[in-house]
DNA sequence: GCCAACGTTGGC
DNA sequence: GCCAACGTTGGC
């Protein structure tokens, strides 16, 4: 069978939480912690393959930061039955996990931000959900157009 | 730190 | 199934 296209999606994560710099060091992680099904779903529709641009959120400039990759799709979130993590989700059972997440790969960080300012300028919520005011979601797809325009415009990879 | 926007919960 | 109350996200 052929291997199809990769789609793009956007991730948020806060930098003072898990950053770029983070993911960098790690070169893989773990997507885990993520307690909204929308979100959720977006993640069981990924393959590997996919790829996904870091965006920094909740943080003095919120901004595209980097890129990485999908290298395994599917795994049941470890932290929904680990009553230590603050993800701990009592009503989730061992026979049927309610959350699910991704393993994601570096690939780089881009030499220049683009920050949401810069992205509401460029792109309608059509073209890129994160610019759509109230968007609370920290998983969403972003159309191949819009993704290829954002890699010209986030010029190379450091 | 404020608050708008939204998702979730639970009573009815 | 409605909706008020509550909690969270995240820009500003």
């Amino acid at each position: 069978m052929a291997q199809q296209e990769p789609n793009y999606w956007l991730m948020k994560s806060e930098p003072d939480v898990y950053g770029i710099d983070n993911l960098q060091q790690e070169s893989i992680t773990l997507w885990d912690g993520i307690r909204n099904y929308q979100a959720r779903n977006f993640m069981r529709s990924m393959n590997i393959g996919d790829q996904a641009f870091f965006y920094h959120s909740n943080c003095k400039e919120p901004s595209i930061v980097g890129i990485m990759e999908v290298i395994k799709v599917r795994i049941i979130d470890p932290t929904q039955f680990d009553t230590n993590s603050k993800y701990y989700d009592p009503k989730s059972r061992k026979e049927s996990p309610r959350w699910d997440c991704v393993q994601m790969k570096y690939i780089g960080e881009f030499n220049r931000y683009i920050n949401l300012h810069q992205l509401k300028e460029i792109y309608s919520p059509d073209d890129l959900q994160v610019v759509r005011k109230g968007n609370r979601l920290s998983i969403m797809p972003v159309p191949k157009n819009t993704a290829n325009d954002l890699l010209k415009r986030l010029g190379k990879i450091i």
